[in-house]
DNA sequence: AACCCGGGGGG
DNA sequence: CCCCCAGGGTT
């Protein structure tokens, strides 16, 4: 056990990246940069980072934004409830601990978007509190090396997985310990193509004793991608430069980012047909969007207007304030393309 | 326990 | 095409 933990230790001095968040122990820039990480790769939320930082250099600061300039920041990273969490829980914290950024696993772990991964990632990295992180990273790789098969996504995993991950904690170092298993997951057991013949402990990794790696770790697979098809109308007026937008409310993808008026099907058929109706217009776009879980397919129809005003549902936005609003990915797509509508993006 | 929430990249 | 990523919240 001990000899695991040193040989962790020594390889991430060795090959650790040099991460911004690394340079800091202020739990403010710790936390941010854990939501910002969440699900989402080093190499696409680092940018993030250091605009957020740089926006809001303390937790006082980011307290004080407004949602839509937050929301706006984080515009592409998705899984937008982490941006209006972190905005919910800086107001908590200069409202109820008076600006004192909470110290320890519990208290961090009463924190909106911070659940038990994140608590433990501050805590260590913060303050060296011996909490053990469980990520993406260490189920895989103490999956391999104690060649354990119990699926990482059943509550018996998470509950097995996290134990051993605390009992093998370097508990005087728990910060360094932390962020070598997950830097060595990164980088050497990687989920697919694992680089063994890189692997300081292959001796002690029970799964590469037993050729299972390609099995490691098991998880239980997940329903069907749900198809959605959008039909947008974009009103724009071209003299005036308005576009008007809708704001997102309801308990779904991008919520409170703005996207324009439009319809919903659930049935492709229905969806084609409606499209036809709008065969003899010169301006369309259509195009599909991925998600982990939904695909949309969405036809946008170009509605030139001269109106300032067209109900309280759309709020007209100039093409060169556009950039205050967050938008999906998708509709900043569609901007993208649509030549009607220059220099919008 | 099951489901929901984005977008991008590797293989 | 499928899977995963410094996960957490809701039902």
């Amino acid at each position: 056990m001990v000899h695991f933990q040193e040989t962790l230790i020594s390889w991430y001095l060795i090959h650790k990246r040099d991460l911004p968040w690394r340079e800091t122990r202020d739990p403010y820039k710790i936390w941010l940069s854990e939501i910002i990480l969440q699900q989402t790769r080093v190499v696409q939320g680092t940018s993030y980072y250091l605009k957020f930082i740089n926006e809001f250099p303390t937790v006082k600061d980011l307290s004080e934004s407004s949602e839509q300039k937050i929301l706006s920041l984080w515009q592409g990273l998705g899984y937008y409830s982490r941006a209006r969490n972190l905005h919910a829980a800086a107001k908590e914290i200069i409202k109820n601990n008076e600006g004192v950024f909470p110290s320890n696993y519990n208290d961090l772990l009463k924190l909106k978007g911070v659940g038990p991964y994140t608590a433990a990632a501050i805590s260590s990295f913060s303050f060296n509190e011996a909490k053990a992180v469980v990520d993406g990273n260490v189920f895989r790789v103490l999956s391999r090396i104690y060649d354990i098969s119990t699926p990482i996504n059943s509550s018996q995993g998470v509950k097995d997985f996290q134990e051993l991950a605390q009992s093998i904690l370097n508990k005087s170092d728990p910060a360094t310990h932390n962020q070598a298993i997950m830097e060595f997951g990164a980088l050497v057991c990687t989920p697919k193509a694992p680089k063994c013949n890189k692997c300081p402990m292959t001796l002690e990794c029970s799964s590469f004793k037993n050729d299972t790696i390609k099995m490691r770790p098991v998880k239980i697979r997940k329903g069907t991608v749900r198809s959605r098809f959008f039909i947008y109308k974009v009103f724009y007026n071209s003299p005036e430069k308005l576009l008007f937008l809708k704001k997102r409310k309801a308990k779904d993808i991008w919520q409170n980012l703005y996207d324009f008026d439009h319809q919903e099907f659930t049935k492709k058929e229905l969806f084609d047909e409606h499209i036809q109706t709008f065969q003899n217009e010169k301006h369309t776009v259509s195009l599909s969007h991925k998600l982990t879980h939904q695909h949309i397919m969405a036809f946008f129809v170009l509605c030139p207007t001269i109106k300032k005003k067209i109900n309280k549902e759309l709020v007209p936005v100039k093409i060169n304030e556009l950039k205050t609003y967050p938008i999906p990915t998708l509709i900043k797509k569609y901007l993208e393309q649509e030549p009607e509508i220059p220099n919008s993006v």
